[in-house]
This record gives structure tokens, C-alpha cells and sequence, in this order.
DNA sequence: GTTGTAATTGCAACATTGTTGCATTAAATT
DNA sequence: AATTTAATGCAACAATGTTGCAATTACAAC
């Protein structure tokens, strides 16, 4: 929790980032040299722990990050779809859209992670 | 699309299972030296590409496969649930439960992969 | 401001999951 | 039985993520 040069540049590369990205893609933003590899995977899994940020697993498996910009209103759940588009492999948050569903009976549930894949409209209309 | 000794065994295992495995769950339950880890990926990709299993990316990112029970009734959609359990490890459908969502206009749909992780009815009561 | 300590980092090495190229083998058609 | 081509095995690679340990640094106490 203490406030560290890599720490503080990778939080503000999710939150001022308008899509979800993975620790290789903030790696390729971060300033060459800035911090090591391991650090950024360790710094990503301490924001998780204190849930400044969003964790969600892609359809191809790779972990991506977010900011919790759309859930601040409201309770913090990860309830909302995730889009992943197949043409600028962009991985978005669905903001307002909210599943639901129904679970049966004595399931705890512990993560939420729902992502759909597809063309973005974007990619569609261009 | 031939039909080989690796293809037939798989094929059996997948079909035969109760929870969705992975590549190196099947490997395990194959004879030793049935064949090649690598023939496994190659076989395993055939048979969602022929749509004969599901494809499941788990949140932890290791792709899981299981047999298509739960669609064969209706339209073959993979818009189940799949959950987690975090103390057996296992991965399942949850047949009975279609999650309802809504998607803002022009994105177009490919696949679909909603998982929860948490505890199972069974750990839950064990 | 200096010191102490515990969190954080860098590095190297490893682990897992998955892919690719190419020569060899085998399924199935004739 | 011969032919064709899909399927396989092997080796090598690639991407993603983890671990142990020594060195460094944030920051609290003095």
C-alpha cells in the first residue's frame, strides 16, 4: 500500500484508459525501463486486493485490467458484460447493461466474469 | 475429420465426463503415450471447430471442453452458465439457467463465455 | 535529518499453456 | 495393393504468469 513510482504510473495508465487492457499492453505504455515485468504483475494484483481496479478474463485467457469508473455509482460487482472485439482485440466494458441470472440453490458465488466476443461497431462500420 | 484412434479416445472422454476438462485433464485420463500433447490441442480444436464440443475459457484462462448434453434439445448456443469451483477445481455447465442480457446496438455476437467461480453445492456441504 | 524496518522491487529461473514447421505415419478411397 | 492426403510426433518456440531471494526504497519513529 505504499505509494511507489510504479504503482502510482500503472493506476493512472488503467484509470485514464477508455478500454481494459493487460499487463502486456501496460507494459508497452509504461516508460522503457520504468519498473520491471514481475513488478507490474505483482502491482496489478495488489490494486485487485484492494479493489481499485477490475480483473476479467478474456475469451483467449489473457487477464485484462480496468478501472471501476462504471461501478462507482452503485455496489462494486463485476456484474456487467465485457466485450472483446475479434478485429481491434479491444476488451470493453458494457457499462449498463447487467446480466441476470439464477443460480441454483447452495452455489456461492465468489467472481463474476462474463465476456462476449464479437465485432465492436466500431471495427462494424469501418 | 477421419477417424483415429486420439480422436475416438478424446472424443469418449469429453463425452463421458460429468464436468467440462482441460487439455491436460485429458491427457492424464488418456493411456500414457495414447499420443502427443500437441495431437491433443490439434483434436480438440477440430472437434469444436465441427462443433461436436464446447469451448469454455475458465476465469483462471485455461480453456475447458465438454460435450454438448445440455444444448442438444435446442439451438446449439453456449449462452449457459459455467462455474467454477475454487475448492474442486471442477468446471460445469449449468444447464438449466440462460442468462438474459442486452447488448446496445451493432455489436455483433461470435461467442458467448459467461463464468462465476465460488464454492459447489457439494464442497459447500463436505 | 537520520535511522530502522518492512514493504517493494529486480533478477534469474522456472512453470504452464498453447502454437508452428516439417518429416513421418496412417486412414480411407480407388 | 497402391495412392492420396489428413493426422500425428517431435522439436522448438512463444506468451503468460509465478517464485525465491537479495537489494532497494518508502515511510514511520526518533
Amino acid at each position: 500500500m505504499r505509494k511507489t513510482v510504479a504503482r502510482e504510473a500503472i493506476l493512472k495508465i488503467i484509470n485514464t484508459s477508455e478500454v481494459a487492457l493487460s499487463q502486456a499492453e501496460i507494459q508497452a505504455i509504461l516508460p522503457d525501463g520504468l519498473c520491471n515485468r514481475v513488478t507490474i504483475y505483482r502491482v496489478l494484483d495488489r490494486l485487485v486486493e484492494e479493489k481499485l481496479i477490475h480483473q476479467i478474463t478474456n475469451i483467449d485467457g489473457v487477464v485484462n485490467y480496468a478501472n471501476c469508473r462504471c461501478c462507482l455509482k452503485e455496489h462494486h460487482t463485476h456484474q456487467h458484460l465485457h466485450f472483446n472485439c475479434e478485429k481491434c482485440m479491444t476488451v470493453t466494458c458494457i457499462d449498463d447493461v447487467e446480466p441476470t441470472f439464477h443460480l441454483p440453490a447452495n452455489y456461492q458465488v465468489n467472481k463474476i466474469n462474463f465476456m462476449i466476443s464479437g465485432i465492436c461497431p466500431n471495427c462494424k462500420t469501418n
